[in-house]
RNA sequence: GCCCCCAUCGUCUAGUGGCCUAGGAUUUCGCCCUUUCAAGGCGGCGACACGGGUUCGAAUCCCGUUGGGGGCACCA
């Protein structure tokens, strides 16, 4: 095989949802597997729906993910530019050739009379869709529409035969001749099409394999007609199931917040979103549930990806993150951590919140949980809450004093030590260590939920550990 | 409305005619461990959408039905 060259071609409208990274995953791991190229094209051609933000916010969350392009539009490459807005001159002139070839047509149809014509048809019972109406003018009735005013569209003239794509993923699909019909390539601003765009650059950049959403299996033949239009040959076609929420319908605003920054946001970890996302719609084998990037690599393989959609799993995706937070060292975990702890105003000291990783590792399902499990060790408002106060006023009168003594002159200070001074002030109460340290633990933390006490009072300090049980004594 | 794609536990999936009494993971439930919460260990519940064929034999092949999804844009 020639060399493999595939792209990931995102519009950068709005953020990089989980489902059109996916299918980036799919494009950059079947590149890779194969020691080919991946290239990174920016879809800007609908210049009112992109934004400068979500240009660099596409590029930033592939970076975090993982996913490495080698031409795109920061690294250049042989095909510069990779933004479809950069590249209109290209457009302008491939349509001058399709014009002069015969393959394209102005079309001065205006909105008004194409959307009645389909309406019409669908009331006729038959599919909607250009009618050609424009591809069969005369000379005379094009100058006739100029001389009216009318501006016009070009449209590529779809030629009317069946079409069959090999789908990588799909099969054989076939449409019948007059199921694609005439389409537009440029609009009457002058500004080209996706349709025609990319074509244009698939072909221009050689891509090999086109690995998209299968929401474009029917541009496949699209682009294959203007590619062999302008001489070309076809890539091959892989069209991957869309990515679903966990109510079986397209992503969308309703499912809240689906965009790799927002789960970046969140604490997931970049390796334990495409670990995910990569066994969502393709499996290695029947066991596999843990690959790195470069097993995922290895293993890649477009004939296992699934031919019917998945449902996003929160879930599922958050098990995997604790079992990765679980593989971290400490150094690693901590100043992942660091973040979260700040954006929730606290400002943890370095040293101590190395200490803290292991108590908090296990019970962390996002690194954001952080901010939960150890606020009571950067903070002093550790005012006990509702749960915690019951607590508290169940406990035997002059019980959290009593372990407020004993405590102060505890030598030496260790989990060891403070667990044994709190098996023996439970003990002296007639308490059982439930009864006996969920007072304490309450009184320390203001909640009823920590880590493990002894080692928790022990990072607090024997100061604070007892200044706290005082103020609630 | 027309065209196309799809259909295994709640979810992600393994399965390509006999290895299937349908495997794994997650979720959930129970037990163990246990200072709370987790984590971990062990175990349980849980699926071939339906109806016809083909075949000695079907989750696997064919047809139909139903149900999802996509397309039919001067969006991508």
């Amino acid at each position: 095989m020639s060399e493999v060259r595939c792209r990931f071609a995102p519009a950068p409208s709005g953020s990089l949802h989980v489902g059109n990274v996916r299918t980036g995953l799919f494009s950059w791991a079947f590149a890779r597997h194969h020691g080919g190229t991946f290239i990174l094209r920016i879809e800007d051609t609908d210049s009112s729906r992109v934004t400068e933000e979500a240009f660099h916010g596409v590029m930033d969350s592939l970076r975090w993910l993982g996913i490495d392009w080698d031409e795109g539009p920061d690294v250049g490459g042989p095909a510069s530019p990779y933004r479809q807005s950069q590249r209109l001159e290209i457009y302008r002139e491939t349509t001058e050739r399709l014009l002069a070839q015969g393959d394209a047509y102005p079309c001065y149809c205006t909105d008004e009379e194409l959307e009645e014509r389909r309406a019409a048809a669908l009331a006729r019972r038959e599919t909607p869709g250009y009618d050609g109406r424009c591809g069969t003018l005369t000379q005379q009735e094009r100058a006739a529409f100029e001389a009216e005013g009318r501006s016009h569209a070009i449209r590529f003239r779809m030629p009317e035969r069946e079409w069959v794509t090999t789908d990588l993923v799909k099969g054989e699909v076939r449409w019948a001749p007059g199921d694609l019909r005439d389409f537009v390539l440029v609009r009457s601003d002058g500004s080209p099409v996706f349709l025609l765009a990319v074509a244009v650059d698939d072909l221009l950049m050689n891509v090999t394999h086109v690995i998209r959403g299968d929401d474009l299996l029917t541009s496949a033949p699209r682009n294959a007609a203007v590619i062999e239009a302008l001489g070309g040959t076809p890539p091959a076609y892989a069209h991957v199931p869309q990515v679903n929420g966990s109510d079986g319908k397209p992503l969308s605003k309703r499912h809240g917040s689906t965009s790799v920054e927002a789960f970046r946001e969140h604490g997931i970890l970049p390796e334990a979103l495409m670990n995910y996302l990569a066994l969502l719609g393709w499996s290695k084998d029947a066991e596999t549930t843990f690959l790195s990037r470069q097993e995922l690599v290895e293993a890649f393989d477009l004939g296992r990806v699934s031919r019917n959609p998945a449902r996003f799993d929160t879930e599922k995706l958050e098990w995997m993150n604790n079992h990765y937070i679980q593989g971290l060292d400490d150094d690693d975990l901590a100043a992942r951590c660091l973040h979260f702890l700040g954006v929730a105003g606290l400002s943890p000291e370095p040293a101590l919140l190395r200490r803290a990783m292991p108590l908090v590792k296990e019970r962390m399902p996002t690194l954001a949980d952080s901010v939960s499990l150890l606020r009571f060790l950067f903070s002093d408002d550790v005012a006990p809450d509702e749960k915690a106060a019951g607590v508290i006023g169940k406990a035997p009168e002059g019980y959290l004093a009593g372990v407020a003594d004993a405590l102060q002159h505890l030598d030496p200070w260790t989990a060891e030590a403070i667990k044994g001074a709190l098996d023996e002030r439970a003990a002296a109460a007639g308490l059982n260590r439930t009864k006996g340290f969920q007072p304490v633990r309450a009184a320390a933390t203001g909640s009823t939920v920590s880590p493990p006490l002894p080692e928790s009072l022990e990072l607090l300090g024997r100061e604070r550990t007892v200044e706290r049980l005082r103020r609630v004594a």
